[in-house]
DNA sequence: CTGAAAGCGCTTACAG
DNA sequence: CTGAAAGCGCTTACAG
């Protein structure tokens, strides 16, 4: 089971010519003359020629490549953000390899080595759930290889990247359940190590801060971004002495979640709890009552990273980038109406 | 901006050594002493050589990575088959590279091509919502190159697959719909070239004859897969002079739609009308009322689809296997209880 | 135990 | 317009 594949040799072989005018032909060199090409094209149809691309790329010291490594590919945002990368990869005819590190910084190293090992012409990375240290990364910056950073990757310094402001959007969305009468706001924040969460948490005490309401760190919670989305978090909240009137979420799935773990309790959305989520991910304007949630521009955000590669695998001394992308509050159901 | 790499060459250099011996070093071979070995060791750590994988594939014929071809990287069931698929990949040390298709036939003989090229030693595929012709995967097992397909590729003869019995699922899940009284059930199929829709509009066919039901064709619906999930399918047919008492969706995400939908239309679930989805998607028990959905193994398919790799990876003249997976029925609170 | 040579499949200066 | 030669970075029979 390994049919031999068909080479440049064994084309030229048959034609009588050398291999160097085999690959001039292929390539369509003004070098070669019309007839020798079109006997070359011939063949090489005939015998579906397939050019080598491992033996083009040890050659070429390129690759037409980019890796993207993600925590979770099923994630909205980074589906999302993919198709912007692609949007913008694809059409200067590259391709892209996709690894996802299921949160585990362990993988994340792993994915990092093998994406240079394998020569790729740069990479596109967001951060796992895990990752305190960000050598694997520098590494590759040492290596001259093009890297961007997005998304979980906003505070690693000296690298560019493209990200929203976290501590705003979380000032926004915490401040839009205040403006509408909350007093007591849960943030359910995901994954503690998530800096992400951290910033958002900023922008949710400084919301706070702002309404001078007073900041009470039993009404943050931690869970993983698991299948419960937050459930029996926000469940343990509403069980609580003083439960919150609000939830903030780190995303919709838990924001999801924490609406099944309201209903439960037999409370209603919003009239006794308020729930914001974060994404605006296709299904929170499908839930009953709709979400209200931060949109995050995703597939703008994968374009921005792109044109970043492109920016850096061109330029000689290419300089640090920072791209900051808006975010914007998208009111629906799950959240009262402002009160005066 | 190209630190030139070290290479094997380099390192022969400084230790005034061959290349071959440095090789067989990093290997650990058992030809070279222990004191070169030592020294050859610590060069390259503090060197930081990496092997270049692109020379290594090229000379070993082998890649020890792959291709993983999927419509869309975000649809819960790819997404948890790939995690299958990596369960048993990467402990053999594979690595995989993940494409989407984005539902685009032309996308999918690309990637199929882009793969092929690049040498992977095994291709695991779905296919996309366009394809009708499934000549480019006919290539790959020409080439003496292992694939398997997966779920929608249920249909494709002579080529190993993993898959489930959709006719019978569809028939469990529409029999459910009638033993809980649903006289009038319409099934949203999403698009209509996929022929995993079809198979299940057979089982569809196939309860409502076994309870002596005429089949309505006006019943039937077709969708995109796109981020409106079915709602204004379903809409529509809640506006039909006789509508359906019941909703039979293809996925979990068309069930989503459908009840916010029939929420829309100030009616009730199940009591005006009943939804089943597919899939058991992670939210499904989440939602409001929970979905009542059926099953699909999707990590173990993945499993199942890696073995197979290995089987035709490892074996001279290996047959071609078809396996199908059980599917379950989970009856939550979108459906009503038994009638007797 | 180590090295020289050939080669994986391709490309591209250098000649002619 | 075409070819011979060298080389991308590595591996591995073949010698010694």
């Amino acid at each position: 089971m390994k049919p031999k594949r068909v080479t440049i040799k064994d084309l030229a072989k048959e034609l009588k010519v050398s291999p160097s005018t085999i690959s001039r032909a292929l390539q369509d060199s003004y070098q070669i003359g019309e007839e020798t090409k079109k006997a070359i094209w011939e063949l090489a149809k005939k015998w579906n020629y397939k050019p080598n691309l491992v033996a083009k790329r040890l050659i070429k010291q390129k690759s037409f490549t980019v890796g993207v490594i993600v925590p979770e590919v099923s994630y909205y945002f980074n589906a999302t953000l993919i198709k912007g990368l692609e949007d913008i990869l694809l059409k200067e005819g590259f391709n892209l390899i996709i690894c996802q590190t299921h949160e585990s910084y362990e993988r994340e190293i792993l994915h990092c080595e093998f994406l240079m090992a394998s020569q790729v012409d740069g990479i596109i990375s967001s951060i796992s759930g895990e990752t305190q240290q960000m050598s694997h990364f520098y590494n590759i910056l040492e290596a001259g290889m093009p890297m961007v950073l997005f998304d979980r990757g906003f505070n690693v310094p000296n690298v560019s990247k493209v990200m929203i402001d976290n501590v705003e959007a979380g000032r926004v969305a915490v401040a839009h359940l205040i403006d509408t009468g909350c007093k007591r706001i849960a943030y359910l924040q995901g994954p503690e190590s998530l800096p992400i969460g951290n910033a958002r948490k900023k922008g949710y005490q400084k919301a706070l801060a702002e309404a001078g309401v007073s900041f009470d760190r039993k009404l943050v919670s931690h869970c993983k971004f698991g299948s419960d989305m937050g459930f029996s978090n926000a469940k343990k909240m509403l069980e609580m002495p003083e439960p919150p009137d609000a939830f903030f979420c780190i995303n919709d799935r838990i924001g999801m979640g924490t609406m099944a773990a309201i209903r439960e309790k037999g409370l209603r959305i919003p009239e006794d709890i308020s729930v914001i989520g974060f994404n605006d991910e296709p299904y929170a304007k499908l839930l009953n009552p709709k979400l209200t949630t931060i949109e995050q521009p995703a597939f703008q955000m994968g374009q921005e990273a792109a044109k970043m590669f492109f920016y850096q695998l061109k330029t000689d001394e290419p300089e640090i980038l920072t791209k900051i992308l808006p975010t914007k509050l998208i009111i629906r159901e799950s959240t009262k109406g402002i009160v005066n």
